[in-house]
RNA sequence: GGGCGUGUAGCUCAGUUGGUUAGAGCACACGCUUGAUAAGCGUGUGGUCGACAGUUCGAGUCUGUCCACGCCCA
């Protein structure tokens, strides 16, 4: 007879194969349609409230695996807070300025660029960032992000500008803001400043030229009129070192170090001066042999001389300073305060003028005194012949060396000095407030305090002009008699009005004198008349001023944030410029806790290249391999450290999700016909293992709250990962398939697993729910049918509470000792079916062996449930000393064949069987099952039951 | 060149205050099952813990140097 039909076997729609690329666009577009994320913000909005304010993304190009990476940590974050029960609004935003975009659009548009109005272009550009945000944000849906998509915050917000402003005013008003020639980096070729956030390093061939420079004539009778006596008129020369010739024309000085020794050096029919450590090396390397150090001298008597320069009509100086080093060069280093920012230092320690002959678009001006029109670059090569021709220039080779670019056109950048904006880092020792808000911080991992500290404290003062036009413009005016810049508090708030009425457009589309306020005065000159600043802010200005426009503005955000969450590179970027603005206007750093990510990277290790197609694009990630793939992958990596990232990587990721999703898959199955209020046993009644099974899983709810907490995600992922497969699939549901499958359907011992599988249900489900946001709506979908009472979303519930009362140590300490001997045993058995001595575990029967006293009592208390737990056909426990105890445990194992009948019905192998003439297929079990149950699908069997 | 970080099986990760023969999951090989079945289970093969030196009775763990890679800066 078929007593296959008996039998409680799993039922369920829920499929083994996911389908994710197919299915989860259905579920978002089911949560879009029920407005989830609103019902999840009503759901916790009288809570306390937990503010993630997210980074903005540029506003350019297709969402990859770097920026998918930063959004999905933060959903997860935002997820599990939610569950927690925080009130949890996330609103995204955008970084829309600036210029990659302008560059862009500028590219795009080629001659008719020429023919649009500032104003115009503007709209071009806003149009362009408007395009990726709709773009952008399809991409960030599709991976399952959970925000206020319909109501993002975007830099060129109207309302944003104006919060721009407003920082801005309040630096002002404490005197934050300064106007200043300064040497910064610039791009002749997009002729604008460039942030050092703009700069990218990359080997570039330089001249590397050694030059004499001559030295006054009375020079050696300062030092001594002995010495000078003995040089006999003969010439004496500096010799400096540079790899940048074009910057000599703006020489003012030679630094020297004061801790040095000089040698005086008498060459053919002249002297030289370079450092005493530095002269075999360097005489090697202009290939002189005849060369005698004549006298030793200390770098510090020096200091103060002059010089003539070589070939511009100017009278500079000898200086000290201590970064002169010995590595390379001369130990002699020329000095120009106007393209090298420690020289700009010196030049402000000795009151050099700052000299700077070279235009926007990298050509000497006439002040250069030579090659007026030319590009430097070019100039490089005038110069080195110039100096040749004087009879100056005692080598000239090219190196490679490490040199900026701008970050736009990979095209190598100068130092170049313009009048900018600056903001005054240490006035009203806001460093020192900044380094001090930045200990209260919480910051993940911990070294990212260090980081940023070391950067913050050897920050020069920020440069927040930008001469383009894609941007919030500086509001400054100046006055066109006197040219006197007005920076006025109350000029800047009228401003701020208007852009919050019209946008920061007006500013290009007005003249000055429709932007200010009626009968503005020159303070200097008393004219009314006045011209607007060309500069835009630096859009980390804007980015950086978030606290203020979103954070602070928003009426359901609250500041400080509880979270900023960002790549590691933004301790110098966004993390820093959001600190500086917020400690200055507020006193308060803008986050409570700062956690870093690290940067995707190939397999190998290396850097992402977009040209190396290295670069996973997010879309392609979902639609190969669905968003739930790509946020396990993401779970279950250490972000903290760099990620590497493949589709391979990623692919790999689909068998722990297969594992997971056949645990739901099991656990669904064999609930079908339980019914949660009707059904659930009282913990008290549960089977021992039922106990054992429920322990595990609290010890995994407080674990991955835990990590969850902690932000260690991976921990997470591994936890429930191994929970699925190692507690439940290979052990509990093993042992469990048994009771479920054969025993009497309503029976309380099968009722009494069902409850504990429903339990696990729910909670695992709700614990994945942050991590596979699809999958677990989807099992929620199939929990729903075994109880409508539940809330109506995965995402609308709390996250499952440990329940103290069901961790027990003794028990689990137990079940430890007897898993280990269920591992030798199935070695034992493993053993022998290699050997063809047995096909079935269920087939064994199994003798014990102990001669430990505690041991075997131990064992001898599991004797009657061994058999169910090691799934085999008996179990003896025998107190004896056996020839081979395994290494780990005070125990023997001898297997052999059952000498019983197979129950045609459950497959144990019984005593029983073969008893019972009506049915000489089943065991004793079966038969009281077949006989008794009530199940109407039962397909009934008359018989006696005959024990 | 400087600051910060990382380097444990092919992959993702554990390795407590230094203490036996370095663990887990996946992958791989072989097998069991065919009542989770394009699933489930078991057994097994993989590592001179980036390299070298040092401290120590003893180092994956502490110290130093170096190498590789990433971020930030020069």
């Amino acid at each position: 007879m078929d007593y296959q039909k008996t039998l409680n076997l799993p039922q369920t729609d829920f499929s083994m194969k996911a389908d994710l690329v197919k299915k989860e666009p259905l579920i978002r577009q089911k949560w879009e349609k029920e407005d989830l994320y609103h019902q999840i913000l009503k759901k916790n909005q009288d809570n306390p409230k937990y503010i993630l304010h997210d980074g903005p993304p540029y506003a350019n190009g297709d969402v990859h695996c770097g920026t998918a990476l930063n959004k999905i940590l933060k959903d997860i974050v935002v997820k599990f807070k939610t569950m927690q029960g925080y009130s949890t609004p996330f609103v995204p935003g955008w970084d829309c300025h600036g210029m990659p975009i302008e560059h862009r659009v500028m590219t795009q548009l080629g001659n008719k660029a020429r023919s649009l109005t500032k104003s115009q272009i503007r709209d071009e550009c806003e149009k362009y960032a408007r395009k990726y945000i709709g773009i952008q944000r399809q991409q960030f849906k599709a991976l399952g992000v959970f925000a206020d998509w319909e109501r993002p915050y975007l830099t060129l917000d109207f309302s944003y500008e104006s919060a721009v402003i407003e920082v801005f005013r309040d630096l002002v008003k404490q005197n934050y803001i300064y106007r200043k020639l300064k040497p910064i980096h610039w791009c002749m070729y997009c002729e604008t400043a460039l942030a050092e956030a703009e700069l990218e390093y990359a080997d570039e061939t330089s001249p590397s030229i050694y030059v004499k420079f001559p030295t006054a004539p009375t020079f050696a009778q300062v030092l001594s009129k002995k010495l000078d006596k003995q040089l006999k008129g003969l010439p004496v020369s500096f010799l400096i070192w540079t790899t940048t010739p074009w910057t000599l024309p703006a020489n003012v000085a030679i630094a020297l170090n004061p801790t040095f020794e000089y040698a005086l050096i008498k060459t053919n029919n002249e002297y030289l001066i370079i450092a005493l450590g530095l002269v075999e090396k360097v005489m090697d390397i202009i290939g002189y042999k005849n060369y005698k150090v004549i006298t030793k001298i200390n770098g510090s008597q020096l200091e103060g001389l002059t010089y003539k320069h070589p070939f511009v009509n100017r009278t500079c100086q000898i200086i000290l300073a201590d970064y002169v080093r010995l590595e390379d060069g001369t130990g002699i280093v020329h000095i120009a305060p106007g393209h090298g920012e420690e020289d700009y230092e010196s030049g402000l320690k000795y009151n050099l003028p700052v000299i700077s002959p070279v235009d926007r678009s990298g050509r000497f001006t006439s002040s250069a005194g030579i090659f007026p029109g030319m590009q430097v670059f070019d100039a490089d090569e005038e110069i080195c012949r110039m100096l040749k021709d004087k009879g100056l220039l005692l080598l000239r080779k090219d190196i490679v060396h490490s040199y900026p670019h701008c970050w736009r056109c990979k095209k190598p950048v100068i130092f170049r000095a313009t009048e900018q904006w600056f903001i005054a880092v240490d006035n009203n020792s806001a460093r020192q407030k900044a380094l001090k808000e930045i200990k209260k911080v919480k910051w993940v991992p911990d070294w990212g305090e260090a980081r940023i500290s070391s950067m913050l404290g050897t920050r020069p003062d920020w440069c927040i002009s930008r001469q383009r036009n894609w941007g919030v413009p500086i509001p400054v005016f100046y006055c066109t008699r006197c040219n006197e810049a007005l920076l006025d508090v109350a000029v800047i708030d009228s401003i701020k009005e208007i852009f919050r009425k019209e946008g920061a457009n007006v500013w290009f589309r007005r003249a000055a004198g429709e932007l200010m306020p009626k009968d503005t005065k020159c303070p200097k000159c008393s004219s009314t008349e006045f011209a607007k600043e060309n500069d835009i802010f630096d859009v980390w200005f804007e980015s950086g001023s978030s606290f203020r426009a979103v954070v602070a503005e928003y009426p359901d955000l609250l500041f400080p944030a509880d979270l900023y969450l960002e790549g590691t590179d933004q301790h110098r970027g966004w993390f820093q410029l959001s600190l500086l603005p917020s400690v200055m206007t507020r006193s308060i750093a803008p986050f409570k806790t700062v956690l870093t990510h690290g940067f995707v990277k190939t397999p190998e290790g290396d850097k992402i290249s977009k040209s190396r197609g290295t670069l996973l694009l997010s879309d392609e990630m979902v639609s190969k391999v669905g968003a739930d793939i790509v946020r396990l992958w993401i779970s279950s990596i250490n972000f903290t450290d760099d990620i590497p990232i493949s589709m391979e990587i990623l692919t790999e990721k689909a068998d722990p999700y297969r594992k997971i999703r056949n645990t739901f898959r099991f656990l669904l199955g064999n609930l079908y016909d339980f019914e949660p209020e009707k059904d659930t046993a009282r913990y008290e009644k549960l089977w021992e293992i039922d106990k054992w099974a429920l322990n595990k899983l609290h010890r995994l709810i407080t674990d991955v709250t835990k990590y969850y907490d902690d932000f260690e995600f991976y921990k997470v992922f591994k936890e429930i990962h191994n929970f699925c497969i190692i507690e439940m699939s290979a052990f509990y549901f093993d042992i469990l398939k048994d009771r479920l499958y054969t025993f009497a359907k309503t029976s309380v011992d099968r009722k009494s697993a069902q409850s504990v599988l429903y339990e696990v249900l729910l909670s695992l489900t709700k614990l994945v729910a942050p991590i596979l946001v699809f999958s677990a709506e989807e099992i929620w979908g199939h929990v729903l049918s075994l109880n409508p009472k539940l809330d109506r979303s995965v995402h609308l519930t709390n996250l499952p509470k440990a329940d103290e009362n069901k961790i027990n140590n003794k028990l689990e300490e137990n079940y430890q000792k007897i898993i280990s001997v269920r591992s030798e045993v199935t070695r034992e058995i493993e053993n022998l079916r290699n050997q063809d001595k047995l096909g079935a575990t269920i087939e064994a029967d199994v003798k014990l062996f102990t001669d430990d006293a505690s041991f075997f009592e131990f064992l001898k208390s599991y004797e009657k449930d061994l058999q169910m737990i090691l799934k085999v056909s008996s179990v003896q426990v025998i107190k004896k000393a056996q020839a081979m105890p395994t290494e780990k445990l005070q125990l023997s194992v001898e297997i052999s064949k059952s000498k019983y009948q197979k129950c045609s019905r459950c497959w144990n192998y019984t005593e029983s069987v073969g008893r019972y003439p009506a049915h000489p297929g089943l065991c004793c079990r079966c038969l009281k099952v077949i006989t008794t149950d009530p199940d109407p699908d039962f397909i009934g069997a008359s018989g006696q039951i005959n024990t």
